[in-house]
DNA sequence: TGACCGCTTGCACACGTGTGCAATGATTGC
DNA sequence: GCAATCATTGCACACGTGTGCAAGCGGTCA
């Protein structure tokens, strides 16, 4: 866990900016400048120095040069439950879209045998200039270590409370409302609002968000279950469901909403969505397919890896942190 | 694309073995001797030294590190595409596996607008012990550009021909004979094939093993199908495959099932299994959902990740290249 | 007591790069 | 023609670490 098995060199020789110096009859600084944008270098010494590069397959070592200048052009990445495709897609997008700002995802995931401390040291010990920590594992401990340990932080989908770490998130809270309007909208009267995991940041926005939505239209809940993230979730709660006799469910995301509506079908021969309509949470690729057609909010994954990097590539330590809002669409499909 | 915007150093200043040891009353390399497992360090000097890593916050520099012995212990991962959930947990679980051996997981994308040289340069300049290919993207440009630069690469679930890239593979053709054994064993006599996109090698395989599982008892399929590997062409199969009168289907992958059971049922009002029975590959979460029970040939995804990790571990450049062979089973419920 | 051995420790070099400083040569302005 | 300006280049140092070599030191055996 503390390094890879020391036996020996194990990367084969490469050509040296001192290679490229002797056969290009310069010398190393010379060659240096030739590869750092900004810095004046003759012609003719540029010309030979990139084919001296080309023959000999050279390119600076990213190691050296972020040793010297103190900048990796790392960024860590705490991955989330790769289970739940809205995560996958999430990380695909971040990797993405830093790898186009020119720095390069290190990811990490808390196992069943990782400390909180272990994933900050390998943050820290590679000199990661960011990391990127998603909704799902941010807990106090987690940021505390993080801080301690000198590391940039920035926060997807979660806001901290003191204001002090810089966040792009999603207004899961207005997608909230607009999820309840329109349940309203489409005559339900009887709904229920099933949370996320309790003490979730983005679970618990979105409850409220569903409560306020319900609340402006002078409506209420007809029902709040305590539930969890995922399909077999979903497919718990739905004997509750048909016992208080909901006529609508607004969920915490597509995982649960979907268990949901395979269970209702399935096991209590409900139709959805004449008998019960089911509005999800995120747009995962399954939300789309024809056995569910479900009308969920989406989660704007692009731009949110996209802003993400971009505050990144601007600096995080620099001024007072962000904090970014992004807005959430509802999708209307065929299950509300 | 070529480093990060290099305005100023971002590091906050750390702690270096120099710090530690004018703490700890000592000389610099009795710090690095006392974190090297295996190096003689006095008792007392030890323990002044941890003592003064511990005040200080101090770990060793990863990146110095790297530089100075020759090993970074960074893998590089070329990520699949994530809108399939077998790419999404087999990606987690090779970095898991990864961390838990001591490395560190470094993932590049091949996007839009990103070229197989910049990809092999990324993973170049951070001194990559390692890359992961996974069958995804295997090419023959790709495989020679890595080798071109000195990367030793480990595929998965891709054997090159020549025999010369280490590979760890599931295999999949004798799942193929799995299904195709158990598509006869329940009945069925007019089975199609459907091949995934042409030209990738893991498709090749599964067909190869379906055809094969077929010709052993004396049957053949009743069509063939090319396709692709997504929902939607499962979706644009179901056609085909109703008009040709088949009674059952074996699939490239799960969500080619998947897509085609929505439709079979949902546009062409047929009934999975008493209809048509369909079988799937891979084993993604969503074939266990009540909407599906998908029966499918089960990937092994935790070997292939845990025996990856152990090649690389292992050390790849060694001795001549391994081949290791994975079983894929089939998981039997309720589609076939 | 003296020779020998083993453990511990410090010195100095190495890894591959960026960059400030000063020297060089070329060019320009008068 | 001479001084001044400027682009170009080389030298040397720095980043933070691992490690071979030799010196120091205490203990053991004859």
């Amino acid at each position: 866990m503390d390094g890879p098995p020391s036996d020996a060199a194990v990367l084969p020789g490469r050509a040296t900016a001192a290679d490229v110096a002797r056969h290009a009859g310069v010398s190393r600084s010379t060659v240096s400048r030739a590869f750092t944008p900004g810095r004046s270098v003759g012609e003719d010494a540029r010309n030979r120095i990139l084919a001296a590069a080309r023959d000999l397959g050279y390119e600076p070592d990213g190691l050296a040069k972020a040793l010297i200048s103190g900048r990796s052009g790392i960024v860590g990445i705490l991955m989330g439950e790769m289970a739940n495709p809205i995560h996958a897609v999430l990380h695909q997008s971040i990797g993405l879209h830093l790898q186009q700002g020119g720095f390069i995802p290190i990811s990490a995931q808390i196992g069943a045998d990782t400390s909180t401390g272990q994933i900050v040291g390998m943050f820290r010990r590679y000199r990661a200039e960011a990391v990127i920590l998603t909704s799902m594992h941010v807990s106090h401990d987690l940021i505390a270590a993080c801080r301690k340990a000198g590391l940039n932080v920035l926060t997807l989908n979660r806001v901290v409370e003191d204001g002090t770490v810089p966040s792009i998130c999603a207004d899961v809270e207005d997608g909230g409302r607009q999820a309840a309007a329109h349940m309203l909208a489409t005559g339900r009267r009887r709904i229920a609002v099933a949370r996320g995991v309790a003490g979730s940041w983005t679970a618990e926005f979105r409850a409220a968000g569903h409560l306020d939505g319900l609340a402006r239209k002078a409506a209420s809940a007809h029902r709040v279950i305590e539930g969890g993230y995922g399909y077999a979730d979903g497919v718990a709660a739905a004997q509750t469901i048909v016992e208080a006799g909901c006529d609508g469910v607004l969920c915490p995301n597509d995982l649960f909403a979907i268990g949901l509506m395979d269970t209702l079908r399935g096991r209590f021969d409900l139709r959805v969505p004449d008998d019960v309509s089911v509005i999800g949470f995120d747009d995962i690729p399954m939300a789309d397919w024809d056995s569910y057609r479900l009308t969920t909010v989406r989660l704007p994954v692009g731009g949110l890896a996209e802003r993400g990097a971009a505050a990144i590539r601007h600096g995080l330590g620099a001024a007072e942190p962000i904090a970014e809002w992004l807005p959430c669409r509802l999708v209307i499909r065929a299950s509300a």
